[in-house]
DNA sequence: GTCTATATGGGGATAGAC
DNA sequence: GTCTATCCCCATATAGAC
């Protein structure tokens, strides 16, 4: 098999093991077993555990950013877009409540094991946190849209750490709906964006 | 030494150190270090890592148990003993800049082993959750106390993790301040209780 | 590019002397 | 109750054959 595709294999498997298990708990044996890759055969693609680290944010911010283009390209409205981005605690609810959000879980791992890497998996958060700012200033909010996009961003934090400790469907739910409800108020018009 | 206080000095540190560094990245030789006990006599206190941990959640409890009846003992108005818990992400800003929040951080550590006391981890968030909802029943609120009590968690939780990743001051003060003013939004009489 | 075999270190855990 | 010495396993990491 080409290099390169091996590597991708692995990266993909690093990616979903380090959201599950956590970073440190997952071992080069665990990622290589899930390949199928021999252990000694993993060392000619990765040195060191800190290179798939590296490779596993890169290939989230590369996935993040398709995502966000994604939403952009779905939704004219700025409201509709923000909606896009409050619904995927619904839609990954069930690995939400096993695993938290992945981003939250790695950038606090991150930062207890006081690991070089924690200011590069910050950058997923400044990826939503720039692309819902630019969403609130399309609502008229540009004064303060890095704070409503921070306040977003700390609604969904609270709604994972929480829902994972009581894996309660329900109260994500709740939560939910109490943001769209608070998103509506941040401007009344962004139901009817067009109504000429 | 007595048995019993050693043991306390162990739990303490395993305590500190499972907060600042994480539960599965701490050994028994850090903790063993930390109090200045020899591995070999460490056994004679606990005989596994699971023991710590048990020790540590219990603890906690006792702890937190006793945080919560102070705040009730030096405050009557249930507005005023709600700002007592939103007051400790300005009080402990440092530490959960550094490390997060002592309980979502081990309850989300715990979800990802699948470890068997993560249910236990987990009670230390009900205690929170319940001593806010007698609050909010005392604001007038009985029929969402509970919800009202998981939304003021889910805020919280959410300020710490973003505070991990941003090392942001500034955010938590503003969060902060608007969770005061949602929580004067619930019970506008709630600053006035005695207007005779 | 993939394998087997192996080195090296650290972690949890035990035995037994003092 | 505390120590030293030790065992075993698993993890990262390497060497070298195919």
């Amino acid at each position: 098999m080409a290099a390169g595709e091996t590597r991708s294999l692995i990266v993909a498997a690093a990616d979903r093991l380090f959201y599950e298990r956590g970073y440190e708990a997952t071992s080069f044996a665990d990622i290589a077993e899930d390949v199928g890759l021999s252990r000694g055969n993993f060392y000619y693609h990765f040195r060191t555990k800190d290179e798939i680290l590296e490779a596993v944010i890169g290939r989230r911010m590369e996935n993040t950013r398709a995502l966000l283009e994604r939403w952009e390209q779905d939704s004219e409205a700025p409201a509709e877009r923000i909606l896009r981005f409050v619904d995927i605690l619904i839609a990954n609810r069930s690995k939400i409540m096993e695993h938290g959000c992945p981003v939250g879980t790695l950038c606090t791992e991150l930062a207890k094991l006081d690991h070089a890497a924690q200011n590069d998996a910050a950058e997923l958060f400044t990826l939503f946190r720039d692309w819902l700012a630019r969403q609130f200033s399309g609502l008229g909010r540009a004064a303060d849209a890095d704070a409503l996009a921070l306040h977003l961003l700390m609604r969904s934090q609270g709604v994972a750490a929480l829902a994972t400790a009581f894996r309660d469907e329900n109260f994500i739910r709740r939560e939910v709906a109490d943001m769209e409800a608070w998103l509506l108020a941040q401007c009344p018009a962004a139901t009817a964006p067009r109504s000429n």
